[in-house]
RNA sequence: GUCCCCAUCGUCCAGAGGCCUAGGACGCGGCCCUUUCAAGGCUGAAACCCGGGUUCGAAUCCCGGUGGGGACGCCA
């Protein structure tokens, strides 16, 4: 039977890199095995939800293109997929557990509660719920249930041991004694996670649970829900957490944690979907290249290993250059031109040349790390004039004799036929060897007069790509500029 | 504090008893290429947490310690 598998992100915050990693372990698992991957919003904590941060969800799940096969905007056969619009269902089940025994009314009040729990840490300990309104009488019930008592709906966990085989940890064991009879049904009939989580899971018809391991100690009581309503439960599968650079857990605290910043920084979805992927997950192999096919073909639960993992920005940074420069320039070209546009680097409204544009985005591709690099490194190809960057004037203009060697290539290029990279060069080598100075002294003026920097591309594919006219203007713009120069 | 999980280079991973004088990638250093900066190629430094077992043999298995993490909510 094809798994069913789902990523169910609470909306009270954005799509951040560890809950985008554990989507992205869903999607290639559904991916991978021919099954549904479905997205459900678990909406139950009305205080902290918010339809704006389902959108942002949304949005950064687009952008890294987990697409997903039922859920909301698609719909599907369980609908709705927001726990929100489920909670009728989610009582019915609290009521029954009740009747059935394996849950209970309690009407403690939530100060007392909170009061215990505070003795007991300060006493350097963890309080457990003490069972105070399992031990009620109907006599005292009746009197409550009479005078209107609020009341929230409690599990009666059981003596014994609870366990199950986590497909990525082996097995885990732990005693009921450790587990306090959780709350299923707040007394404002809203359910808890817990409660939710397995009855959606368990109509949703998941088969396989993929998580983040900061829910393994929930399993336990997910298990005793399973079992209270005879329901065979899904396999389950921990993943380990993400931590930042600072070995912190991650969180809005970290600068670029939602997958919507990454986009904005000029990230390609593929690139950081690639690199969440090796977070935490390998294919066995020593690849790290790996495109979303590849992703999928090769993803397994086996490959997913123990330890919680450190994001490292400089890796990111790095595999986004290789998915650059691997991309097709027309591509390229697509996601660059919104960006020189808003930089105000194209004409206005007006077209472009787009083969120009794909030739300079070529040149500066083996150079650029994101997206930002290509309009900061086009800038000098599409003004009218360039700046010269101090450092550079420091360094390659300081010769008295330079604005003679820059009229002679002025002159020389003129004549450049036809006027490509190799005469081109050839004509360069030929004034600096009849001046008697280094082709190197004159190529370094050529790169400060034509894009005003230290770096650049090869001088030559620069000067045939600035054209012929554009570079005599700026190599008589440099010789005017070393002439009066105080 | 209690319960649970984890433990290989700075970081991410490979390693499922002999193939390990531990492999790859990022980052870092060097060299090459070269007109600069990148990219690319080559190369270097860099790790099996500690202690006991088991075994002819342990990074790999077991136990303990230590360290890190997670959970202990009418949050998810």
């Amino acid at each position: 039977m094809p798994p069913r598998v789902r990523f169910a992100p609470s909306p009270t915050g954005y799509l951040h890199i560890g809950g985008a990693r554990t989507a992205l372990f869903n999607w290639l698992y559904a991916r991978r095995h021919g099954g549904t991957f479905i997205l459900r919003i678990e909406d139950t904590d009305t205080e902290r939800s918010s339809g704006d941060m389902v959108s942002g969800i949304l949005e950064g799940l687009r952008w890294l293109g987990l697409d997903w096969d039922e859920g909301p905007e698609v719909g599907g056969p369980h609908a709705p997929y927001f726990q929100s619009g489920r909670l009728d269902r989610y009582r019915a089940v609290a009521n029954r557990l009740v009747e059935e025994g394996h849950a209970y009314f309690c009407y403690c009040s939530p100060e007392r509660l909170r009061r215990e729990r505070e003795r007991a840490e300060a006493a350097g300990g963890a309080w457990q719920y003490d069972r105070t309104c399992a031990r009620l009488d109907p006599a005292r019930i009746a009197e409550l249930e009479a005078a209107g008592a609020p009341r929230a709906i409690r599990c009666r966990v059981p003596d014994g041991r609870v366990g199950f085989t986590d497909r990525v940890r082996g097995r885990i064991d732990v005693d009921g004694s450790g587990i306090e009879d959780f709350v299923i049904l707040r007394s404002d009939l809203h359910p808890t996670y817990h409660l939710s989580n397995v009855v959606d899971d368990v109509d949703m018809a998941i088969t396989d649970v993929i998580r983040g391991d900061d829910h393994i100690s929930n399993t336990s009581k997910h298990l005793l829900l399973y079992a209270a309503l005879e329901v065979e439960p899904p396999a389950f599968a921990h993943v380990p957490l993400i931590f930042g650079p600072d070995r912190k857990r991650l969180s809005k605290r970290h600068g670029a944690t939602s997958v919507m910043e990454y986009a904005r920084a000029g990230y390609l979805p593929d690139a950081v979907v690639n690199f969440l992927a090796l977070l935490g997950w390998s294919p066995g192999d020593d690849r790290e290249i790996l495109p979303r096919h590849d992703l999928v073909a090769a993803f397994d639960l086996s490959g997913i290993s123990g330890g919680n993992a450190v994001f490292s920005p400089e890796k990111l940074e790095w595999m986004n250059g290789q998915y650059l420069a691997q991309m097709p320039a027309g591509d390229l070209a697509a996601r660059v031109e919104p960006l020189l546009r808003d930089a105000g680097l194209l004409p206005e409204g007006g077209p472009v040349d787009r083969a120009l544009l794909q030739r300079l985005l070529v040149l500066l591709q083996p150079r650029a790390k994101r997206l930002p690099d290509f309009v900061d490194q086009a800038q000098p190809f599409l003004v009218d004039a360039v700046e010269y960057a101090p450092e550079a004037v420091k360094k390659h203009l300081s010769s008295p004799e330079l604005a003679g060697h820059v009229s002679a290539l002025r002159a020389a290029l003129a004549a450049v036929e036809p006027f490509e990279e190799a005469p081109v060069e050839s004509a360069l080598r030929g004034v600096a060897e009849a001046r008697g100075i280094k082709a190197g002294a004159l190529i370094h003026a050529a790169r400060v007069a034509l894009t005003g920097r230290m770096a650049s591309p090869g001088i030559f594919e620069v000067i045939v790509l600035i054209g012929r006219a554009r570079t005599a203007t700026r190599l008589e713009q440099l010789e005017t500029y070393l002439t009066t120069r105080p």
